[in-house]
DNA sequence: CACTTTTCCCAAAACGTTTTGGAAAAAGGA
DNA sequence: TCCTTTTTCCAAAACGTTTTGGGAAAAGTG
């Protein structure tokens, strides 16, 4: 059923050497003796056996990624998105994606020192990046190749690629200023996670360059593990303030919560409270009033990761790539002048 | 910084042979010299090469597994649970799991050639399963080892893990029945996939079981690519009967739409209609009411899946490797009596 | 003690590729 | 024609394991 090399070197009369040289395409074998083998290749039906190959060249042609399923992360679009971008690059190089799904983050660091130690993968590529992220130095320590999608606090260089969720959080906030907005709250992430940062600073400065000041008690923080609950618990505490927000700027995936709580307190979402949230998920679509939104692109983000990877394990300097993508947004129906 | 077999083996003053046999816990090395060869094997960090060892063994101790983003299946928890029983389980047995995203069907298949004609895998596990599936037919005229998460139409005998949805709705509808409904409505999954067709024997029999007419007004399919928007659509039509249903079954996945329909209807979830939905997602535990829903165990049946797997590698008859695995009925607040 | 059995170890082969370092044949140049 | 260069091919080594098929030494047996 599956031949090998030796047997379809045999069938063409010729040695091995010259049938694999002839499949690479290397100039020391005729264009005749080539195009033999090829086509005999084709019709045969041979596959070089990966295997064979991994051990004589060395490397494990596998690129590796540790997901945790607390990452409610696994939303919907963004994350397939994301994975969907990384898996058909991998392919097309010719390499695997190896995955291990770790329940938490001691076993996150397990699984990603399993294939790094085993000389299981060539390359890891990382999500859901914290401050202060161990596996980073970990992987920077043994100068073993890497890209990250996100950043992280860290001197040494490293490759990344990142959503500019600052100039995404900022032009949100100009944007919802602009329509008259002047008390804009901010539903940001959990704390510990790089990404949460960036939102604030865009609001921040969003504020800022629009003219308005900051009230701590427009921020709040929900948990990963719980976005719907607790998001819920911190809308509902948003307009116990006597001068409540007329916007609210939150991550996608908190929507639930904060429906439920404009709910409960009898608030129309867009009519009452205007909304941007950062991801387009299905919901954000579909809701009735449909929901404006910060896109990344998470696909493109993707492929990025797996080309900057392949270059990082080609021995290229880390440092050169750290690539941050605009992120466009989506005007739908919550992002209207207040009432 | 990696030591390999002769290395080791030249530390110790033995033969690669014997170390390696050694490590294996082979009966012709003695005892002293094996806990001499163990005991340096740890302080020299040494791992066998796993490249080395699949070509040597003629196994790639990988299995592969493709996903489609459509499914929005995707969903939260369940998805993840499943894998995250796949994962760690193959990670228990030494084995790796690689990942394919395929957009859609013809992609789907592709990865799944790639995987198989390519020799990068030694068995592949399938996930949502239609009635017609070709992949299943693929494999099994290959005689390539696989299970599926789900049944399909085939004769041939072949390895599966199933929910029981046949006696999950069967159980969900005699409740509803019990407390005294008698419109029972069924949002059903797409028709093609496998699942529904459960789900419908389930639903008849409880109707039947109760001593209820099955009426093909209260039965609707939504779409797989777009379960908000579809299943809010059936939800106001469902209700534009004359006699319309004061309760309905459905997957989870469906139930932001129904929850849409219904507020539109001015009908009180849990209220006015009884729902019951398959799968545990977060948003059944964290809406308001909460949502009674039936929970199949995913990690468990990720764990077996990957159980029989090994086993039909091994060589063993699939068929003897059809397990249906009973579902819980978890009741909340949205399966009252009518009203 | 002489013979058989058991214990313990190892050299060599094998897995299926790619790479190295030629070598033979053909072509080009005088 | 003879020498040099180019073209075209290949044998052997290498990648790092595990398995095969012994073989020497130690232990048991009569």
């Amino acid at each position: 059923m599956t031949i090998n090399l030796k047997q379809l070197s045999k069938l063409l009369k010729l040695s091995p050497t010259t049938v694999s040289r002839a499949l690479a395409d290397y100039p020391d074998v005729s264009a005749k003796t080539r195009a033999r083998v090829k086509q005999m290749a084709i019709q045969q039906g041979y596959q070089p056996n990966p295997v064979a190959r991994r051990l004589q060249k060395g490397k494990t042609e596998t690129i590796g990624i540790v997901i945790t399923p607390e990452q409610s992360y696994f939303s919907d679009t963004f994350f397939i998105d994301l994975l969907s971008g990384i898996s058909n690059q991998i392919t097309r190089a010719g390499y695997e994606l190896i995955l291990g799904v770790a329940s938490d983050e001691e076993h996150e660091m397990q699984s990603m020192r399993r294939m790094v130690e085993g000389k299981r993968v060539d390359g890891m590529i990382l999500t859901l990046i914290q401050e202060q992220d161990p596996r980073v130095g970990y992987l920077l320590d043994r100068d073993f190749p890497f890209v990250l999608y996100g950043r992280t606090r860290e001197t040494r260089p490293y490759a990344f690629v990142d959503m500019d969720g600052k100039q995404a959080f900022e032009k949100a906030c100009t944007y919802l200023a602009g329509l008259g907005h002047r008390r804009i709250a901010l539903l940001n992430g959990e704390p510990g996670f790089m990404f949460p940062v960036g939102c604030r600073e865009g609001y921040e400065s969003g504020l800022f360059l629009s003219g308005l000041e900051m009230d701590p008690d427009l921020i709040r923080e929900w948990k990963h593990k719980d976005p719907s609950q607790s998001s819920y618990r911190w809308t509902l505490e948003l307009f116990k303030n006597d001068n409540p927000p007329t916007a609210i700027l939150f991550q996608t995936e908190a929507v639930n919560g904060i429906f439920k709580g404009l709910d409960e307190l009898n608030l129309l979402p867009g009519k009452d409270v205007a909304l941007i949230g950062y991801d387009d998920l299905e919901i954000a679509r579909i809701h009735r009033p449909s929901l404006s939104v910060l896109r990344p692109q998470a696909r493109e983000a993707g492929q990025r990761v797996v080309n900057i990877l392949m270059e990082v394990i080609k021995g290229e300097d880390p440092g050169k790539f750290q690539e941050i993508h605009q992120v466009e947004m989506v005007i739908r129906e919550t992002s209207l002048p207040p009432s």
